[in-house]
DNA sequence: TAAAAGATTTAGGTGAGACTAAAACAGTGC
DNA sequence: GCACTGTTTTAGTCTCACCTAAATCTTTTA
């Protein structure tokens, strides 16, 4: 039971996108893959009506990933993870560039790979991005911190977790050392638009409103 | 200017296949990638008239690489050999499964990470078969040794290379430690069919026609 | 509540990469 | 030098993974 890249693509998107048990759209699964609307869903017709099936779908309400599904993606996304921490730690490869890569590489690694890479690390339990590796077994830990944008004013607060995807935010970030695990003050934030001023390592630094979502933190006691 | 897995795959086959300056047949391509010479004509026809093109065609000939295709299918190969020292040097995965696995990771690693793995090995000459790495311009070293089916009776030779395609030659070579390197002499030759004995490490061995020119020595003066 | 706006699907098309069956060619043997 | 044999190409088909344009459905709004 080999699956294409095309369609391990789709199913990552899937559960990325999925909220529960709700249906993900095939525009906003479009969106995510750079596809045409049109094009998600005949794939994910033929997904859906194949023997062993991974996803349900209802036309015009979208789809989502049955358990069988959800086990797949977060095989794949194991893979991803792994990939990930293993180039940052053991290459040095730069936090900003692990995402492309480890996008390419997750789809065809063996599984006696995957296993000496998480041997090689010690069994990891969170990328370098600070999102956590499922395990072997399709077990992933819940979510740690709020968006950043939730934080309330003048607290401090601790890096969990920067989505991979920017390289361009990783990269401002990475520049400053503001990686998982950094703590800084939240000193202000824009009246409209929400964009917010931190200070950090006795440094002032402003993020842009859209950089916010992809920021989690751990609002410290 | 990026190929397809499926367009790189001819390329190396070709590679291999090519002697000095002479055509490949389609038929032994064919042979080779696991597909049908009919198969193997069309994708060969696209190549060729192609703008950019990597191989000459003549129709009832065969196949060669120009001068362009060669550099492409060292390029492919670096991949390959870095690959497969990599994953059995710091990985530690066996010399019979990193054929497989290089196969499909080559197409798909970047530059960057070739150019980190190469210096990880420090510029190794030699992947873990013995076989020379290209050089990142396009140089690759002179085959060493002859085939061990040439080798005189009664000789001491060394071990210069095992070619990687054969897992289970290497799963049997490797069980008894004779890697590249390796020393032993050859004590007998079977009258017909011309099966080898040989005496490596204190133990007598037996190694099969069809085992012979996998193997390449360097005989001892 | 009906029409407009927006989202989604259907219909039809393309190119890559494979296949089979049939036709064309090349090399050999008489 | 011609027929036979085996190789190679041509012709036609299939699936996958995308696309655009048009039709259809859903939601919003007047």
């Amino acid at each position: 039971m080999s699956l294409s890249q095309s369609v391990e693509n789709i199913l990552k998107a899937i559960y990325d996108l999925q909220l529960g048990d709700q249906w993900v759209s095939t525009s906003a699964l479009a969106d995510r893959l750079g596809q045409k609307p049109a094009s998600v869903t005949n794939m994910i017709q033929r997904l859906a009506r194949a023997k062993a099936s991974l996803v349900d779908y209802t036309p015009y309400r979208g789809a989502r990933l049955n358990p069988t599904g959800v086990k797949v993606a977060l095989e794949i996304i194991r893979h991803h993870r792994l990939i990930e921490l293993y180039l940052a730690q053991t290459l040095g490869v730069p936090w900003d560039r692990v995402h492309d890569e480890a996008e390419r590489l997750e789809h065809v690694i063996s599984e006696d790979l995957e296993d000496r890479m998480a041997a090689a690390l010690a069994d990891p339990r969170l990328d370098p991005h600070g999102s956590p590796i499922p395990t072997k077994d399709g077990q992933i830990a819940a979510v740690v911190g709020v968006p950043l944008s939730e934080a309330p004013m003048r607290a401090t607060v601790r890096v969990t977790e920067v989505r991979d995807e920017d390289a361009n935010l990783l990269r401002y970030l990475g520049a400053m050392g503001l990686y998982p695990g950094a703590e800084f003050t939240v000193t202000g934030r824009e009246p409209f638009g929400g964009s917010l001023h931190i200070r950090f390592n006795d440094q002032d630094l402003h993020l842009g409103e859209e950089a916010l979502p992809h920021i989690r933190v751990a609002v410290q006691t």
